[in-house]
RNA sequence: GCUCGAAUGGUGUAAUGGUAGCCACGAGGGACUUAAAAUCCCUUGGUCAUUGCGACCGUGCGGGUUCGAGUCCCGCUUCGAGCACCA
């Protein structure tokens, strides 16, 4: 028998499928494990093999685990709605859905083929109606709860209308848009839509006037975590800011608790502080400052409180409310022309544009701590979102002031002792406080640190302002004028929004006949017809954004076909939260805050039983793409190989990957690829044809995209596997490289040869060798450690040592190899199972196995080599037996003919013997 | 600018503070073969030596701790990632 990975492979995945090998129950007899991968987001591209990276990794822990005696869920699913399909629905006018099964379809004809221990009747769909129900749920329950600050949970909405009904706003410790001041006589006037608007500014979902993210060529808003450097993640299209009447989800609310549940999750550190900064916490003081010959106060927020005594001028954003109430009369004409200006920026030039502009608003503030008017200007380099869009400006320790104050000609006042503020600002916080005294507080001397807090301290007291904890992560924004995603189970009554009840749900989303926006303007539902309640009211129009429906989907796996709810409390009690996540760092300021933000709602609620979603996290690195070159001389048809075309004046294309093995090119395929290549000539080197390379993100445009499928036709999954895992540390991002794969499919047909020559079975019942089992156990050993720290490239090294020893010590023991087997089978489970059955003689499969444990006595050494070091130097080796004591070790040593020389003359210091490994001796 | 990583042969990489370069790829040489493929064996960090043994230098740079540093500490350089007019 040949090792024939077609056969084998096709033959056990249909034995598996027909056998339901990895489909889980929930078994309280046996401990519990989950793991996770990031559902794949279904494109029309296919899966390339980077995806599958991460997917072979957790599909080796989830076999192992299993082999451990763990009862593993692990499920997969699909992200399935998206922009892309919808794009496509536009231009081509096909249905979403229709291109979305499509892609499914492909992903999991191409995912079967890679072997995986997916449990399939727990598939999930973010775009199958029973799923998107509990979607719809949560963000009812959203809808229908408050976050209370002081009980720091979220509570039903009926607990702050019975505050109101009582006592109004006086005392009410919830999250809020706005601070209110509202009495009960007052709340209680209310009609219903002034009531409803009342609690909006509660809801932990809610409809708000925002600044919002637009992008006009996407006819849509994006979230922060989808815009990068005021572009468009998805496209990469100018994205605006726009004020708009959108549903938001206080994910503020919950900042200080997604902070805090860091420390509990065994996630990587660089993942953790970027979360970390995406919170962005900062603590600090919030100040008021009176206007001048105005009973208005000026609320700022400043991190330097210690540098109060070095504010020379305030500056507003053009978007703040306070511009137009301190904006003086003389002034107003030159404060709305810079208004008009700083409108026609977008964000991106905003940004890009360092030049200080501003103008003066006539008014000026009062330092509360100096009691000096200070003018206060309007300026574009004051963000509208910070605060209430108010800054004290302190130019001698803050460079963007430093650069407003110089442009503006403004005095800079230094605080810090030894500060030179002749060029630029000192932004440090660290030395000592001068100029800094006050009638009242006195900072001179002082140290930053201390005098931060002096201040803070001083400012509560005197009720000039309160310290406060600043957040830059901010409400995220919900709706999306798109036709393909959830709808809101929400419809409206005289402008007022309602939840659709329980039994109306899910709310199905409706066919319409394109996929546009309406002619007024309207989101694709504008088209739909009857899209309204049984008595006609309408519904809303938005859908939801792609991380609603991935924000809980972990749930559903654990009770996917439930109907009652999302999850029932016997499913969440057994699996309660996924062990180990698996997928790329690209979702860290996105899908991880936001599931994590739901995790902890539905947790608020008691309906999960976890605080976190994901206890442990690894984040695979990236497969880019390695695209391949050839040099056309230039004006001519000649192509001159990679080594000799710095002689020539050439012209660098890219090929197609397929035409270019081990940077080879095969010459006569790329004369077919393109017609103008029909009559090429080549200049050689050695005879072949060298390509020059570089490694880019892996695309379509670039030829470089790697299909799974072909590896699979060519290699076998086993070897594509094994290959993934051997390209290097798993959670390093590096370009997909086929130069290596023809190792490791020779050490499949290495490992095949120690079971079979030609058609003979060669194992047998013999007693495995001392030298057999040291062989075998090191290997268990090693696998053991490296699946648990996730190095499984090094794994993979190990199984080459270990087939590469047994072949050389012609070992066909059965009980060794039968272990081998178990060992390599979360790797190469097909080659595994085939060997375990044919040549082992196992009626069982290999799934059934018991993982081995290894025996230390079968690694000891019988004698062990010591070199001799004189003051750190190797100068000869002793000998001894393994289990020689180390003072022995050390007389013998240095009584050995070779240390005598050494030793002439020389006294010793002290000699250190490492057991195992190493005597150095220290000499004078 | 702030934060977090990383840097080792021609390449991917490996090394609980203990003989740096495991395992592969590539390259070179050899065996088998009419020939090729496949397979197997040997060599492969550098320099020098090479009819023996070997010798010296080597983990981005400069210091330090240590009997001993790729590994720990301090200071740089370069690259990558995240955040960023967040006051």
């Amino acid at each position: 028998m040949e090792y024939n990975h077609k056969d084998i492979e096709s033959r056990w995945q249909q034995q598996w499928k027909n056998d339901k090998t990895y489909s889980t129950e929930i078994d309280r007899e046996r401990p519990k494990f989950y793991v996770l991968d990031m559902f794949p987001y279904p494109s029309g591209a296919g899966l390339h093999v980077g995806h599958p990276l991460g997917y072979i990794a957790s599909d080796i822990y989830s076999r192992y685990k299993r082999l451990q005696g763990f009862n593993v869920l692990h499920p997969m699913g699909y992200d399935a709605y998206g922009l892309p399909a919808e794009q496509y629905a536009i231009q081509t006018g096909q249905h979403p859905e229709k291109t979305t099964n499509d892609n499914i379809a492909r992903y999991r004809s191409q995912l079967d083929k890679i072997g995986f221990c997916y449990d399939w009747n727990r598939e999930i769909r973010t775009c199958d109606p029973s799923y998107y129900k509990w979607t719809q749920w949560a963000f009812i329950q959203m809808f229908n709860h408050y976050y209370d600050t002081e009980a720091a949970k979220a509570m039903p909405i009926a607990k702050l209308i019975e505050h109101l009904d009582a006592k109004g706003t006086a005392g009410l410790k919830a999250a809020c848009g706005k601070e209110l001041d509202i009495t009960a006589e007052q709340w209680k006037a209310m009609d219903e839509k002034q009531k409803s608007d009342t609690l909006m500014n509660y809801r932990i979902a809610y409809l708000g006037n925002t600044m919002v993210n637009w992008c006009p060529q996407l006819g849509t808003v994006l979230a922060n975590d989808e815009v990068s450097d005021g572009l468009s993640v998805r496209g990469g299209y100018p994205v605006e800011q726009k004020l708009m009447y959108q549903w938001c989800l206080r994910v503020s609310a919950y900042a200080q608790r997604l902070l805090e549940g860091l420390e509990k999750v065994d996630w990587t550190d660089s993942l953790k502080e970027t979360q970390r900064n995406w919170i962005g916490r900062s603590e600090g003081a919030e100040m008021r400052f009176k206007v001048a010959g105005s009973d208005l106060d000026l609320e700022i927020f400043t991190t330097r409180a210690d540098t109060i005594f070095g504010v020379t001028f305030m500056v507003l954003a053009p978007e703040s409310a306070y511009v137009a109430q301190v904006t003086t009369p003389e002034q107003k004409a030159a404060v709305d022309e810079y208004l008009a200006t700083v409108k026609h920026k977008t964000e991106r030039e905003r940004m890009i544009d360092k030049k200080m502009t501003g103008v003066f608003t006539g008014s000026y503030a009062v330092n509360p701590l100096t009691g000096k008017n200070i003018p206060i200007y309007v300026s574009d380099y004051v963000l509208a979102g910070y605060g209430k869009g108010a800054i004290m400006a302190v130019p001698a320790h803050d460079s963007r002031d430093y650069a407003f104050a110089r442009a503006f000609n403004l005095p800079v006042i230094p605080l810090i002792e030894g500060a030179d503020v002749s060029e630029e600002s000192f932004d440090a916080k660290e030395g000592k406080m001068i100029n800094s005294d006050g009638p009242e507080l006195k900072l001179n001397g002082l140290d930053v640190k201390d005098a931060i807090a002096t201040t803070k301290k001083f400012i509560e007291e005197k009720g000039l302002g309160r310290v406060k904890v600043n957040y830059r992560l901010r409400d995220a924004i919900f709706s999306r004028q798109r036709y393909w995603g959830e709808p809101f189970p929400v419809y409206y009554k005289d402008g007022v929004p309602h939840m659709l009840d329980m039994d109306k749900l899910p709310l199905m989303l409706p066919e319409i006949s394109e996929y546009r926006p309406t002619e007024t303007g309207e989101p694709p539902l504008g088209r739909a017809e009857n899209w309204c309640t049984a008595e006609g009211y309408p519904l809303e129009l938005n859908t939801m954004p792609g991380f609603a429906g991935s924000s809980a989907y972990y749930l559903r796996y654990m009770d996917p076909h439930n109907d009652e709810a999302l999850v029932s409390e016997e499913a969440n009690g057994y699996w309660r939260q996924v062990d180990l996540y698996i997928g790329g760092t690209e979702h860290a300021t996105g899908h991880l805050i936001y599931s994590r933000f739901w995790n902890k709602f539905l947790y608020d609620l008691g309906k999960v039983v976890e605080d976190e979603p994901f206890k442990k996290l690894i984040n695979q690195g990236m497969i880019q793409g390695r695209t391949s070159f050839v040099y056309r001389v230039q004006g001519t048809n000649t192509f001159v190989s990679h080594g000799l075309k710095d002689n020539y004046d050439v012209q660098t294309i890219r090929v197609h990957i397929d035409l270019v093995n081990n940077d080879v090119l095969n010459t006569e395929e790329f004369k077919k690829w393109r017609p103008e290549f029909e009559n090429a000539e080549f200049i050689l080197e050695d005879g072949k044809y060298i390509c020059g390379y570089a490694v880019e993100k892996m695309s379509k445009s670039m030829f470089n995209v790697v299909n799974p499928d072909d590896i699979v036709e060519r290699y076998g999954a086993d070897t594509l596997r094994l290959y993934e895992m051997f390209l290097g540390p798993l959670e390093q991002s590096k370009p997909w490289d086929t130069n290596g794969i023809d190792g490791v499919n020779r050490f499949i047909k290495k490992l095949w040869n120690l079971f079979y020559k030609g058609d003979t079975c060669l194992v047998d019942d013999s007693e495995p060798s001392a030298q057999n089992l040291k062989t075998l156990h090191t290997l268990i050993k090693k696998v053991t450690a490296d699946i648990e720290n996730f190095s499984y490239n090094t794994s993979v090294a190990a199984f080459m040592i270990c087939v590469n020893e047994l072949a050389k010590q012609n070992c066909h023991s059965r009980a060794v190899l039968s272990q081998l087997l178990v060992v390599l089978a979360p790797f190469a489970p097909h080659v595994a199972e085939e060997l375990w059955h044919s040549a082992i003689g196992n009626t069982t499969t290999i799934c059934d196995a018991k993982w081995p444990e290894w025996n230390e006595d079968y690694l000891k050494e019988s004698t062990v080599n010591y070199p001799v070091s004189f003051n750190g130097k190797p100068r000869f080796n002793i000998t001894v037996e393994a289990s020689t004591p180390a003072p022995e070790v050390q007389k013998l040593a240095l009584e050995h003919e070779s240390a005598a020389k050494w030793l002439e003359g020389k006294t010793v210091v002290k000699v250190i013997v490492v057991p195992g490994k190493i005597v150095n001796v220290v000499v004078k």
